[in-house]
DNA sequence: CTCCCAAGTGAACGATCACTTTCTTTCATG
DNA sequence: CATGAAAGAAAGTGATCGTTCACTTGGGAG
């Protein structure tokens, strides 16, 4: 067979894009190097090259995932935006994103949360923790501005916002992606926007110190 | 070895739960015949004795877990109390059931979203759908009593409700279950109750009845 | 042109997987 | 007590997995 060489970065990435695309066509667990260097045109031996091992393929496949995740998330505010709709555009190319991309990132984590290897556990915990500090700046942001409640813990808030994502996600892959992954984008974006806005009546005037409102007992715990 | 005759019906039980065990352990992936049938305590042909194959296993697994999850989310309410305490009460009940049980049930269901067998897949897929029609079912009842918005979206807001948990699950999976699982759970809990009241001043969202004695704010987060 | 080394081949290895087969033990039932 | 069906043990099947290894190929530098 005419073997063809390529360079180690060229190869390197070529195969992260086609771990990626089989992740997200089959899930993780369809990933082996057998497939994985048929459908990139090499022999097993050839992976091993640019990888010294299969856990460490995937852990390039959840750098170049995060990458593409917070590429999307992190779009920069427009001047003259308000936080709220700086989020809603931002969600509506959350979805069309995750939709194009079989909603990859999100199989990566579900499939990462009960991993074996730490390292890659580790390194989708920090895509996750890097995907609600971005969301909870521009939270935080807005609520600097004015816009939106002062009592709101932003952190909660981005984690809020994530499960609504997370949970679309979760019935779109289970209807086999039949209908639209925004099909209640509206009607959840309307409710976190309820939780978030609130402004008591009042106006915005916040205490001098950075401490938190609290607007209610929470009556909560473990 | 010793062999111990059990009923077919006592092994079936035991080895679902058994298995049930293995995998809020170590995850879906770890579920093996041969480490079953060792946690057992019997030889890998007695558990295909009791099931024709793995995948029957896992849809009796889904099973136990599914009616697990609902009997959990199922409370019914008590004559005096308000739909928002109801469904309050439920999500702390929620929580600590998935904090003892390792959360096997959103293991499960983020496993099962990438998984081969269909019919493991349409059988989460029916979990989550009777998940999301219990709490909707609370909700309507809630908006029939005049104590939530009217105008909220029931099916929307339940999937805000189980997007809530999946992502608290999905962070505490991801510190090793070292924080309660409940960190947010007030945080979340207070904007989901905004997103589902907004009465438009109208109404008293907030009855006065059963009103637990208020706590310190909690001022607590990662 | 020659050398050299990274890139690639292809076959193998050991481990593990789900599952099967064969034989033995148990125990309720007459 | 005899007996047969259910339950289990032990060993084994073939397939597939990740990984390794001895060897070949190709292209750029001196």
């Amino acid at each position: 067979m005419t073997t063809v060489h390529l360079g180690s970065g060229v190869r390197r990435a070529q195969i992260v894009q086609t771990a990626r695309k089989i992740v997200a066509d089959h899930g993780m667990a369809s990933l082996t190097i057998n497939g994985l260097a048929a459908e990139v045109g090499v022999s097993e031996g050839a992976i091993y090259r640019h990888f010294k091992s299969k856990d460490d393929i995937i852990l390039a496949l959840v750098s170049e995932v995060e990458s593409g995740l917070l590429r999307v998330i992190s779009d920069s505010a427009r001047p003259e935006e308000s936080s709220l709709d700086h989020l809603r555009r931002l969600l509506k190319r959350h979805f069309s994103s995750l939709e194009r991309r079989n909603a990859v990132s999100f199989v990566v984590i579900a499939e990462a949360m009960c991993f074996a290897d730490d390292r890659v556990k580790q390194a989708a915990r920090r895509m996750v923790g890097r995907y609600l500090e971005t969301i909870a700046a521009i939270l935080k942001e807005g609520v600097a501005k004015g816009e939106l409640n002062p009592g709101v813990d932003a952190k909660a808030a981005a984690l809020m916002f994530f499960g609504m994502v997370q949970a679309s996600v979760t019935l779109w892959s289970f209807s086999n992606r039949a209908h639209p992954l925004s099909q209640h984008g509206a009607a959840l974006w309307g409710m976190l926007k309820e939780g978030i806005i609130h402004q008591d009546g009042a106006r915005p005037a916040r205490p001098a110190g950075g401490r938190k409102t609290p607007r209610k007992p929470p009556g909560q715990d473990a």
